[in-house]
DNA sequence: TTGTATGCGTTATCAA
DNA sequence: TTGATAACGCATACAA
């Protein structure tokens, strides 16, 4: 089993090392003759390359790190799959790193980055609070935050970013059930340690919706996260029940993602609410289950495949010396019939 | 951002190269003294050693890979989520490779582990069917097979398995619906260019009980896989759109997947058809979404989280010298009110 | 207890 | 068009 190295290709094949070396990265000029011989060599042996020397060598690698905080959230799997795919299809391996939710995301890119000799890295999901300018600076490779909303005092040249407005989009779909005739509406999230995440923008956008329209916010209306292991599913029931019996009048619910809203739909179910007669409900980020649940439930769809294309591209142009770029996505509200127009 | 090596270390804290690589490595004895000022400097200087350097002396590195095929169905998930914890917990960095249906796993390991020097590999998903001894030894390095069904005339020692037994949990779940009295049961799977995954078993297991019930085995009642680009979501609900235009008098579906259970309930709810009143419903996998559903669905429970901590105990004990094990575990069907029993 | 020197498998420079 | 050889950063046998 003992591994065969470039020497051995040399030996075998009658020619030198540089010679192999040049066949195999396409450098320097081989005649067609002995490029020939080597690689049918390199063939009859099923010779590959030592990454570790090559990277070493390099002092850079081909590889690219996934940071995914919460890997088995289901919005993110499809934005995986889609970087995935698409890394590989560029020749990139993909290194997928999940970061438990204690753990900072930049901080394990910064280790994976000097552990592993990383080209390149995205980052999915998290908070960009506890980012600071230092931490990019010495994490020194091109970066893509994706989802990851950059409200911070970090030079945006630092790093690119993908994400939606989730203050906004928040914002129209709490208003949507406004302008459908509720006033009475429950926000449902799931707690992270009071974090900048995404939940605590589309609280605040939920938050300015009601404002605006006049309605008070009522913090009985608001779910305390209650802290549940396991996914969003059960948390979802479970922070929705809690909030059933604290407002019987609550006639419509908009869950911080679909996994919570789904909960949500089960749990008004089981209570025996109808879906949307006596609550309507609307969730956010347009997973694919959604539109397969009975009742299908109305949802803030972002788009996600698209995004991941988009942070893939964006890394790679930094990774050719481009310059950082910050996208933000339009959300669509997907409306399947889980809202229901109500008399004021 | 030129980066800081053993010999800057070294230089930094007046000591010798090989004293800073036994106080990194806790190998070989240092003076307190010298460790203290050594450990000093790395922490200063957040000097991290630089892995391909180490891997290459070590011609041997501490990287695992986990090879899914399919990454995105939801059944894998929860075993991705759990590996990657357990490795983690363990020290060991997870390198996770998707492989699409048209390539062969086995051979994504061959490659993965001769690139990135791995030390041990989970392949999760696929078939066995085009895996050869020659390719075991090739590969050379422990081995885990995680839900692939190890029919075949390899050498069982020469890698480890986790599985449940298909055959007979797709005969049972079949049993169960028989015993509740349907006999026009169909069948829905997800084609995959024929190969022997566990669809094959599952349908095996399915035929035996009907033929065991004296049922005859009717071809209509099986889906010819649509095939979906896609999600399972969509190819169950399609498949389970056109079983039912095709036997008007089917009173329940067994379903090789949940996912495909859940599209394929849509589709009956969509038809206008109560479940269980008017078809009973069963999936397999046991994925938590069949429990939030509306109604919850009856499934085949694989008891994911053991099987995938299994998968890597196994796979630890190989990398210290243990021999290989072939890990069946058995599946609960949950009950959960979605299969109705009939009058015969 | 410590330091020096060698080699892991590559790539790239420099002569030939 | 080629081949010998010096790094890349580290671990370790061996000498001190």
């Amino acid at each position: 089993m003992a591994n065969i190295n470039i020497k051995d290709i040399a030996r075998l094949s009658g020619v030198g090392i540089a010679t192999v070396s040049r066949v195999i990265n396409q450098t320097g000029s081989v005649s067609d003759k002995t490029k020939k011989k080597v690689m049918d060599v390199i063939n009859e042996y099923n010779y590959i390359p030592n990454n570790n020397a090559r990277n070493l060598k390099l002092t850079q690698s081909e590889n690219i790190a996934l940071i995914v905080k919460y890997m088995s959230n289901p919005f993110f799997i499809k934005m995986m799959d889609v970087i995935e795919i698409e890394m590989a299809s560029r020749g990139y391996p993909l290194l997928i790193q999940n970061v438990d939710e204690t753990s900072d995301e930049l901080d394990t890119a910064i280790s994976e980055s000097m552990h592993s000799n990383l080209c390149g890295v995205i980052i999915m999901g998290g908070s960009f609070s506890s980012y600071t300018e230092a931490k990019f600076k010495q994490l020194g490779i091109p970066c893509v935050l994706l989802t990851v909303s950059s409200e911070g005092n970090v030079d945006p040249s630092l790093y690119s970013s993908v994400i939606i407005d989730d203050e906004i989009e928040a914002y129209k779909a709490t208003k949507y059930l406004i302008e459908m005739g509720h006033k009475n509406i429950g926000f449902l999230y799931k707690d992270v340690a009071g974090l900048v995440t995404p939940n605590i923008l589309r609280y605040q956008g939920y938050k300015r919706a009601l404002e605006e329209s006049g309605i008070p916010v009522d913090d009985n209306l608001i779910s305390t996260g209650i802290p549940v292991n396991g996914s969003g599913f059960r948390a979802g029931f479970l922070t929705m029940k809690q909030l059933m019996q604290r407002n019987p009048s609550m006639t419509a619910v908009f869950a911080f993602s679909d996994v919570l809203a789904i909960g949500a739909a089960k749990a008004a179910l089981a209570g025996g609410k109808k879906i949307p007669d006596d609550i309507s409900i609307i969730g956010f980020d347009g997973i694919e289950m959604t539109e397969f649940y009975n009742p299908a439930l109305d949802t803030v769809y972002q788009p996600a495949t698209e995004m991941a294309l988009s942070a893939v591209s964006l890394l790679h142009g930094m990774m050719n010396g481009e310059r950082s770029q910050h996208m933000v996505y339009d959300s669509v509200i997907l409306k399947r019939g889980s809202v229901k127009k109500i008399l004021g």
